[in-house]
DNA sequence: TGTACATCAGTGAACGCGCGTTCACTGATGTAC
DNA sequence: TGTACATCAGTGAACGCGCGTTCACTGATGTAC
């Protein structure tokens, strides 16, 4: 690996690095090419060196964010444990987490190349809830499509079950980080603990 | 009323159907006071006269999507209705959704003058619940916290469990509107259903 | 009813800004012989 | 090992655009007497 390699990694680093943290001050909407090459120490022109377009850069930015989740879910086990680890980074990094789990930016689609790492974040939670049925969810059409997601000795009614609850997840973090709870339930932690609860039941996760 | 007021009202008229018109073409982060006064035949200063600001125009909108999803929920009854009626509306006009439940527009806070028109739209799925509690959203800490929303004769631990539920409908739209179902549940009918009846057993409404 | 003044709606030009992207160019690194 | 050429990273200027908001001005409507 001769100068050039090595540099080259170094700046896009450097870039990536910038993009993080304009989105975590501004959001996905907000990142602009110019300001992530001034952050970065380059000409804006520069930047064009390594990411062709803003819809690239963003494209690198979602499958960081999710890897970033990704990591969290890393130690927590069980199903209580990941939402409450996915919440947490959430609130940590709520720009990060809109990026992924919030509203499409205007003119941008996150391309199929992001799909692989959306669904090693969805494993953690397949993989809590295990092979067993859950009931109310094993209806023939679910059971189809669910084929693939469930793999071969997956449960398919669990893993409807699991989509379904991280969508009852995602929504929930997303009101909290709104602002959507101000008023009633504020601080949330009470309504978001007996939420997590409530899930265990449904999935048979206790 | 004057010539004066009858024009001031039907210019107003006009300019909140261009904004409308603009958000649900490239939703509220992209609403820009020229091209809705352009839109609505006028001068870019003109619009002015009208909303002093970007941000006053936004809370109008915003006010006005709840309304109008408000009305949608007028007659559907029973929880499992009106969440259909909920996720046919989002559908239908998914920027006006994603304007009051979706990532907040950046450099834009809701004003307090919204929350009354949100409770409006919650209260239709408080009603579908009645006053009879719900196991598991029963803790002296949500019960403190829900005591204004219930109300005298409301149950608290079931506006606990409405609150959580509408995290887990919106949270399904928006994963839905955003396409993440899609390689999975796809089309999102079956699954929607089954997470409809699963809140049904939840909040003991069947 | 008529007149004098105050208020208001709407205009066009301007300010100052930031954006994504392209382009011709320079100097450094890499490659083939 | 040395030389000739090709590739690449980085630059600064430029294109063409749209934005939110302000301002001095004009003409119409409203109000007080």
């Amino acid at each position: 690996m001769g100068v050039r390699d090595r540099n080259r990694a170094e700046v896009t680093a450097k870039i990536l690095e910038a993009a993080r943290a304009e989105i975590a001050e501004r959001g996905g909407v907000g990142l602009s090419m110019r300001a992530v090459a001034r952050d970065a120490g380059l000409a804006s022109s520069a930047i064009y060196r390594y990411f062709p377009t803003r819809e690239a850069l963003l494209t690198a930015m979602v499958i960081e964010s999710y890897a970033h989740l990704d990591e969290a879910l890393r130690q927590p086990e069980g199903w209580a444990a990941l939402a409450h680890a996915t919440r947490d980074w959430a609130r940590a990094f709520p720009h990060e987490y809109q990026l992924i789990y919030g509203t499409p930016i205007p003119g941008y689609a996150a391309p199929p190349e992001t799909i692989p790492s959306a669904e090693r974040v969805a494993r953690h939670f397949l993989e809590a809830v295990g092979d067993h049925d859950v009931a109310g969810f094993d209806t023939p059409e679910l059971a189809e499509q669910m084929a693939r997601l469930a793999g071969e000795d997956g449960s398919r009614s669990g893993a409807a079950a699991v989509l379904a609850e991280l969508a009852a997840l995602t929504g929930f973090v997303s009101l909290e980080l709104a602002g959507h709870f101000v008023g009633t339930a504020d601080p949330a932690d009470a309504l978001f603990q007996a939420m997590v609860a409530r899930q265990g039941r449904t999935l048979g996760t206790h």
